[in-house]
DNA sequence: CTCTTCCAGCTTTTT
DNA sequence: GCTGGAAGAG
């Protein structure tokens, strides 16, 4: 098989040896996408039939990379009928399959962490209990955790150890609310993303009828981002390669970041212990990065206890230090990073797409895109609020979502009263009250309003019976209309569309567009389903959409943006330029993780992928104060830079007086001996001052602030002496000489800082 | 029932 | 500093 010859030993070995328990640690930019596709694309050239090959990934995305790239090894055909997808959307498969066997329907709802919550404050109130002291947030927290241990309600309530535990934060009837919360989710034909796992555990277990056919069928099974998986994952995994013991998992420890939603580090650590006999390869050649980050990230990596012992190295030249910026405030932070890319964009001609700035919380990001913007540079920003976590989007999906599923409690709650119908709490409240002493849903409860007169005044049931009727009328050609018609329909018989269009603000109109963009997307499904003759129904788009998320959607990576985006997802990415921002204490590592120090392992190795993103050349960055919940803080910079040896930084200056703890750990032996406070463990840059600018100070004061809001492009050919212009990096300025023609047409322009830069004009943009 | 104002909360994130 | 949710006024 030619395709072999494009890999190196270590991944040969890993892609050719296809029987048997194997464990791959991938170190970072090793070529682990390499070997898993690879491995894929050599079981279907032997001839195992792609139907029998089960590919777990954490994402969408990289479940649909994965699949592009074997269908460019072995074609589409051979590509198309692999098991490869999330956890989540492949044992949501399984599960509505079988739902009947679990007292599900075909087409439960899936609900997101919202509709989850909604529920918690829902049975909160129910139970009358406090919700400031049961917060839906770390209520949902305990059931999550206990599903993801397999930890059914019932034997929660018999855990001694959770039970305790909950009795000491002073809530003591979690279990109960665990309870309830399960019964409604079943009641109204609903699980939870942890139920998808759970279930199936539950339905492996209970049907071995079931399990015996998944674990025939599955003869080769590979996993992605081992180190990543929870306990239920892991028994999944372990149950269904039970029989052909054909099990691949690749991953790396080091990379472990997601430990705070359950993943279990120790999965990928006791590998062996599962299965002996496994095969171990390691990838410890880095193809993706200069020798100096592979060593700096080596540096902060090694200061964890827990790990398989590996050595990450690169054979690419040494490169560039790390260089580091010190700030005063967050806001001056923001200014020298687009100081600093405008500069090596200028200088360097690297496009806006070879940047990425990385940052710990998604807050940082306010200030870096004002700087950003305040210098015209394009960005693209992940994170924050997902395409369809906006209301609009919600509100819509749930009039869809209550037509396949009228059970459906949440949906049903969002949208009674969404355009303004003029039903309220009150009313249902009412409802609920009937509906929870005949144990039946609300829906039910609405087909048999007219029971309800007296109860509820005439006018409020002629309005229910109204919506009642509507949702019926969308749901009469559920099993025969496409997706994309009944869509249409529901956006303008509901009246969402009519609602938005009265409002003509600019987050009015952006709300529209994210309504007709769903109606697209919506369009675009049902086209492909039948052209490629599957089912094209509105209960099928539903399936999946709420395991889709943002960084499913392709945002053109054509476009020439720079990327914001926090390091957690930037995991498995990489560009050439990489900014880590907001290098300080209680910042990076966490202000909650600093007294743990399994936390603090884990932001270490949160640092370690930060690091190993780069290709060539990592910038940290760290501000002397900082905005943070509306109050100024002001912590040293962080431990983490001063873990990374001083031969590869250049510029960090050591507080001494801040933090002794750490500096103690971490300062030079030459810087010992000379006792010499605050001396540079590498010489700090010194900025050429251009000799212009004595004299020209006074000129450059003079040159006036320009009116952004109001540029045109200047063309080279236009531009003379004494004109007054703006660059996009260095503001306003004035010509002071032209020469050089044609395409070596340059130009002498002082600008208001008193520099003085020699511009070719081919290249630089100007603005009038 | 609806609109406004006030108050609490706040790592990271996929599914 | 910003957001979402709940309470209170109209």
């Amino acid at each position: 098989m030619d395709l072999l010859n494009e890999l190196n030993t270590e991944q040969l070995e890993a892609v050719s040896n296809t029987e048997g328990p194997s464990l791959v640690i991938a170190g970072a930019g090793s070529g682990k996408t390499r070997v898993l596709t690879y491995r894929i694309a050599n079981l279907l050239c032997k001839g195992v039939p792609a139907n029998k090959i089960l590919a777990l990934t954490f994402t969408n995305k990289a479940a649909a990379e994965m699949k592009k790239r074997i269908s460019q090894l072995v074609g589409f055909e051979n590509a198309t009928n692999l098991w490869m997808g999330t956890f989540h959307s492949i044992f949501s498969r399984i599960l509505r399959y079988e739902a009947e066997k679990l007292g599900y329907t075909p087409n439960f709802t899936i609900y997101d962490t919202q509709d989850s919550k909604n529920l918690i404050k829902a049975i909160l109130k129910d139970l009358q209990l406090d919700d400031t002291i049961y917060k839906a947030n770390d209520v949902l927290g305990r059931i999550s955790m206990a599903k993801n241990n397999l930890i059914v309600a019932d034997a929660y309530q018999q855990n001694e150890r959770l039970i305790s535990t909950d009795i000491a934060a002073q809530k003591p009837r979690i279990h109960e609310i665990y309870k309830y919360y399960q019964i409604r989710c079943k009641k109204s034909d609903v699980m939870d993303f942890d139920d998808l796992l759970l279930q199936t555990n539950i339905l492996l277990r209970d049907f071995p009828d079931v399990l015996t056919k998944y674990q025939e069928k599955f003869g080769y099974i590979l996993v992605d981002e081992y180190q990543d998986t929870n306990y239920s994952q892991y028994l999944l995994i372990k149950r269904l390669s039970e029989r052909h013991r054909n099990l691949c998992v690749v991953g790396d420890d080091a990379q472990s970041i997601y430990s705070f939603r359950g993943a279990r580090i120790e999965n990928i650590l006791k590998f062996r212990d599962d299965y002996p006999n496994y095969k171990l390869y390691k990838l410890e050649r880095n193809y993706r990065s200069s020798g100096t980050i592979v060593d700096a990230a080596n540096c902060i990596i090694e200061k964890n206890k827990e790990q398989i012992p590996k050595k990450l190295y690169s054979e690419n030249e040494a490169g560039e230090k790390i260089k580091i910026l010190k700030s005063l405030t967050d806001k001056e932070e923001g200014v020298q990073i687009t100081g600093e890319i405008s500069k090596l964009a200028y200088y360097e001609q690297q496009n806006y797409s070879d940047f990425a700035i990385l940052y710990r919380t998604n807050a940082q990001s306010r200030i870096l895109e004002e700087a950003l913007r305040k210098r015209n540079i394009p960005y693209r920003i992940f994170g924050g609020l997902s395409f369809y976590q906006r209301k609009e989007v919600k509100d819509l999906i749930a009039y869809f979502r209550l037509v396949v599923n009228p059970n459906d409690e949440e949906a049903f709650k969002r949208i009674i009263n969404y355009p303004k119908r003029s039903i309220g709490d009150s009313t249902i409240e009412k409802l609920r009250a009937v509906a929870v002493k005949n144990e039946v849903s609300l829906w039910a409860v609405l087909c048999n309003i007219d029971q309800l007169n007296g109860y509820i005044n005439g006018a409020t049931i002629t309005k229910l019976d109204n919506f009642c009727k509507l949702i019926t009328r969308f749901a009469l050609n559920l099993e025969t209309e496409n997706a994309s018609d009944i869509a249409c329909r529901i956006a303008e018989g509901s009246g969402i569309i009519e609602d938005l269009s009265n409002d003509d603000t600019p987050e009015g109109v952006s709300r529209k567009e994210n309504i007709q963009e769903l109606l697209n997307a919506i369009k675009d499904f049902s086209e492909t389903a039948y052209k490629e003759d599957t089912n094209d129904k509105l209960p099928a788009f539903l399936e999946n959409v709420t395991l889709l998320t943002d960084q499913d959607k392709d945002y053109g990576a054509d476009i020439n943006c720079i990327t914001l985006m926090t390091v957690h997802s930037a995991k498995g990415l990489e560009f050439p330029n990489v900014f880590i921002v907001g290098m300080e204490e209680e910042l990076f590592p966490s202000k909650q993780s600093a007294e743990s120090p399994v936390a603090l392992e884990e932001e270490r190795r949160l640092f370690y992928v930060a690091l190993t993103r780069a290709q060539k050349r990592v910038i940290i960055s760290y501000s002397c104060s900082r905005y943070k919940n509306g109050k100024v803080t002001s912590p040293p910079p962080s431990r983490f830079i001063g873990e990374i040896k001083a031969e590869y930084l250049d510029g960090f200056v050591m507080q001494r007086r801040d933090n002794q703890e750490y500096f103690a750990q971490t300062r030079s032996f030459a810087d010992r001996l000379n006792q010499q406070p605050n001396r540079p463990i590498a010489s700090p840059r010194i900025s050429a001052r251009p000799a212009e600018s004595a004299f020209s100070s006074a000129t450059a004061a003079r040159i006036p602030e320009p009116d952004r809001s109001n540029l045109t492009e200047l063309d080279a050919n236009d531009i003379i002496p004494d004109m007054v212009l703006v660059h996009p990096i260095f503001g306003a300025g004035k010509v002071v000489s032209i020469d050089g023609l044609g395409v070596n047409r340059k130009a002498r322009v002082l600008f208001k800082n008193g520099e003085v830069k020699t511009l070719l004009l081919k290249f630089a943009k100007l603005y009038k």
